[in-house]
DNA sequence: TCCTTTCATTCCATAATACGGAATGATGTT
DNA sequence: AACATCATTCCGTATTATGGAATGAAAGGA
């Protein structure tokens, strides 16, 4: 477990300042963090000379700066699965006329990877980056297929089952219960568990081992996301495409069971 | 200058994996950046535990991992001249039928922020947090106009001026010209000289105190953006929403001169 | 205007921390 | 099986990061 101080307090320190929308003084952050003025002057200038952060013209706080855009950009050009997927997806957004996720599993949470917004909505980026639980969005109990049992408590413990909606899972039992529906059907079915008023419907990508590595969805207010047309229509094509994605990753079964 | 060298190299790593799309090694991370192998490896681990970095589960390279798009998408969300852009991004590719770009800039390079394309053209963050260099840019010209003289120079001997295509400006000279005929009609216009077929017009975005602190652009093929529709049509439209995020900014002058 | 407070910044002596060389372990190649 | 090429661990050394104190700058109050 050997670390390095100094760059791991930096990471916090960028960790920080993600979570403050304005930004913070080093005061701020030397109180937060317990360490001294000067300690975290000197890193903050260590990252500031790379651009990593960047002090706000007006008020002087610290907050992040382009570079962790850049990086960013270059993590998305690496990540194969997104431009694997990348056809499908808008594949997916015309035959649905829905907003359409691409999501991978970090560290317990949805990361999403890609977005694809029908017509002219064109909200970018509202989403990419974003983090999102797992017991309470489609593209999460997709990935959640992926999990051991051992896996499922784990996640109990660390991260819980915070209410949201009247209809969010809030415990274990209802939790695998419902992993059970999703591999017995191949799909995931938000009902309003995280946001009242939307619904949305999931399902994994699986690799030449079989194993999850992404998710994708279709997204919707429910007036447009009726019960019937998700059933009758999207179930189909969200099917379709994962299908597909999934066998240009090498995984060779049907996904029926 | 007093810097963290350790935090230093971390940043290295991190900026020297983004541009090794397939991930590096430790010995080819070691013989890269002549430090030795146990001080990469402890600077990897200390990445990996949070995030930053992860391994390629079939070579077993380094490559970025997935935390540096969540401080992405962090940073995104704190940038207001994104969210006081957007409208008018949206309405100027409705107006041109073209994409349309939003940047800033950072270290001499034109940072792509925000992108909106017209129509159903759905391919997405293609550009965003793509850096684009200075004078073979309409974005990058538009912001030039914020430069000093002497920042010129400074750009003229650590950039220099690559030659891209055969109407790409290559001297001093030429630049000085082109940044006056910017700032005396209000827009840059890129006429292939980044990329043989792609027109582009541009312009600047300033703030309350004057300064230039991001530019706008409408990009297209030369067969739709011909230069007669640049000039009655595009260009109106491009100096109308530049004048209006300039005026949310708080930029009071008209932009005529 | 001056005093007070609250920041940020610089300086410096201390030792804790990061360092790299060498040894070991793991993998895969001929 | 021996070799080559990786990654990983260990450990003594001194370089490097540290935090306290002193200084400087800026903002707010009387």
């Amino acid at each position: 477990m050997a670390q390095v101080q100094s760059v791991e307090r930096s990471l916090s320190i960028l960790e920080y300042l993600a979570d403050e929308p304005n930004g913070a003084s080093i005061a701020q952050l030397s109180a937060e963090m317990g360490l001294a003025k000067s300690t975290i002057h000197r890193l903050l200038q260590t990252l500031m000379v790379r651009g990593y952060i960047q002090q706000d013209e007006q008020t002087g706080y610290y907050q992040l700066g382009v570079q962790c855009l850049t990086l960013a950009s270059h993590f998305l050009g690496q990540l194969d699965i997104r431009s694997v997927a990348k056809e499908n997806l808008k594949q997916l957004s015309q035959d649905a006329e829905e907003v359409v996720h691409l999501c991978i599993l970090d560290q317990d949470e949805a990361v999403y990877i890609d977005k694809v917004e029908s017509k002219q909505t064109l909200r970018m980026y509202s989403q990419v980056g974003k983090r999102a639980m797992l017991h309470c969005t489609g593209v999460g109990k997709a990935l959640l297929i992926g999990y051991e049992a051992s896996q499922w408590e784990q996640l109990a413990e660390n991260k819980g089952f915070p209410k949201f909606t009247d209809t969010t899972i809030t415990n274990l039992e209802q939790l695998k219960e419902e992993i059970g529906n999703i591999q017995a059907q191949g799909y995931a079915i938000d009902e309003q568990e995280h946001e009242k008023g939307i619904r949305c419907i999931a399902a994994p990508i699986l690799d030449a081992e079989g194993k999850v590595v992404a998710a994708i969805s279709i997204a919707g207010p429910i007036e447009r996301m009726t019960k019937s047309r998700v059933q009758t229509d999207l179930v189909p094509v969200i099917r379709k495409q994962s299908q597909l994605i999934s066998q240009k990753l090498g995984y060779r079964k049907g996904v029926e069971k």
